[in-house]
DNA sequence: GCACGATTGCTAGCGATGCTAGAATCACGG
DNA sequence: CCGTGATTCTAGCATCGCTAGCAATCGTGC
């Protein structure tokens, strides 16, 4: 048994080694520079074992997208509980809910800052300081975030089969945006919006289609549109 | 000399037909069906005569992406004139300045229909009209967006050097967004981080990322943040 | 009217891609 | 010490974007 479990750890470790060298590969040169051939010399085996770990070159770039989910989620939630308080988290609507509608639409409730600024600080420094580090989040990792958002297709996305990173990082922003959602707005659907104009930000961005001088001017713009007291609006 | 013009004639026509071809063949059956062999079998001609039009597949991408602009230009124009009554636009910016700024902050003073509803109701149509005209261009043309704003990457685009129907495009949304641009607003680029916004709701909307359902209640969501009287919010 | 010259378009091929079949090699169990 | 089974590699296929060099075609001048 011992030396099964060897082989399997050995192999997993490799998995793991072909995952992390793609990514690497793809963040130094690019997507297009990651071939198969590159890759396995790479990693120093041939060819033929990356098809022993995955269907294919996109399954490679599907699991680099994965990993990336993971650490936008954690990036997005450090931001978040960084710049609003102590509050720690929801726990996200994976169990139970389906639709995105969040349980928890009085979460500035318990915000000891709330009532001192007719709850506008907490929450608005929140989504901010959330924005700010998803597009930092891709201006930084041009190529995962390609990965991420842009090159793989195969994974669900919006429904419950979609992987738990990816539920994770949404709930992120859901937990961001929902104090500032009136109450005709579905909090759900408005971070669905929030997070598009996020994407749109980052990939035009990234590409050169926005003059990269005012993306700060309109990460603020964005925010302060999407940001305060619902009321007032 | 007439018999060069007549060469020059067909030659031109013959590229209008690759370029013609590319775009259905990639609206048909996605962009990596479009190989230069097929497209060349295609248009009933070899290879190499793509050579001879064309840098290579990335340029003939390109042209299909500049003719998208012109249409997408058109699009919006007829939306935004027709929601928002017989204004004949401004003429764009592209002569005179070269920042984002516009010159024409005060175009709803002419409009008969802003008096009487505080200044909202036409402008704010306007917005919407505009706002789902892109996206139903996106939505019907994916292939085609995904030339224009997704691969071709060699177009110039935030520069004075970027093609007139880019700054076209550009220049619809431009005179949608400015009338509700508040005083601290800078009108350019808040119509940038708008249509970034646009752009993301388009793209993660085609690749499945958004529920497809609630695509119209982002929308409405979208523009009830950007739109308004800005001394209301 | 006809041969010539230049332009145009084609056939054939190069290197590289993702992926796969079958040979060869290695490690383990008896 | 050797056979057996799994694992890894060598070699190759079809296709990709692109190009060199030849063939045919067309217009032009005598």
């Amino acid at each position: 048994m011992s030396i099964q479990e060897r082989r399997e750890r050995e192999r997993a470790e490799r998995e793991q080694l072909i995952v992390s060298t793609a990514r690497e590969l793809a963040e130094a040169e690019g997507w297009d520079a990651v071939t198969t051939r590159r890759l396995a010399a790479e990693i120093e085996y041939s060819q033929p074992v990356l098809y022993s770990h995955f269907k294919g070159k996109g399954a490679i770039m599907t699991a680099v997208a994965l990993q990336g989910f993971v650490e936008l989620a954690a990036v997005l939630r450090a931001a978040r509980t960084g710049a609003e308080g102590s509050r720690a988290g929801t726990g996200g609507r994976r169990a139970g809910a389906q639709g995105p509608q969040a349980e928890d639409a009085g979460a500035s409730a318990g915000d000891p800052r709330a009532s001192a600024e007719g709850r506008a600080e907490g929450p608005r420094a929140a989504l901010t300081a959330v924005a700010d580090a998803y597009t930092a989040f891709a201006a930084e990792r041009p190529a995962l975030y390609e990965a991420m958002f842009t090159r793989a297709v195969d994974l669900p996305f919006a429904s419950p089969e979609a992987p738990a990173p990816l539920w994770a990082a949404f709930d992120e922003l859901l937990d961001a945006v929902t104090p500032h959602a009136a109450p005709d707005e579905d909090p759900g659907i408005l971070t669905e919006t929030f997070w598009a104009a996020l994407h749109g930000l980052a990939t035009l961005g990234r590409s050169g289609r926005l003059p990269a001088a005012a993306h700060t001017t309109r990460l603020a713009l964005l925010t302060a549109h999407f940001a305060g007291p619902p009321a007032a609006r």
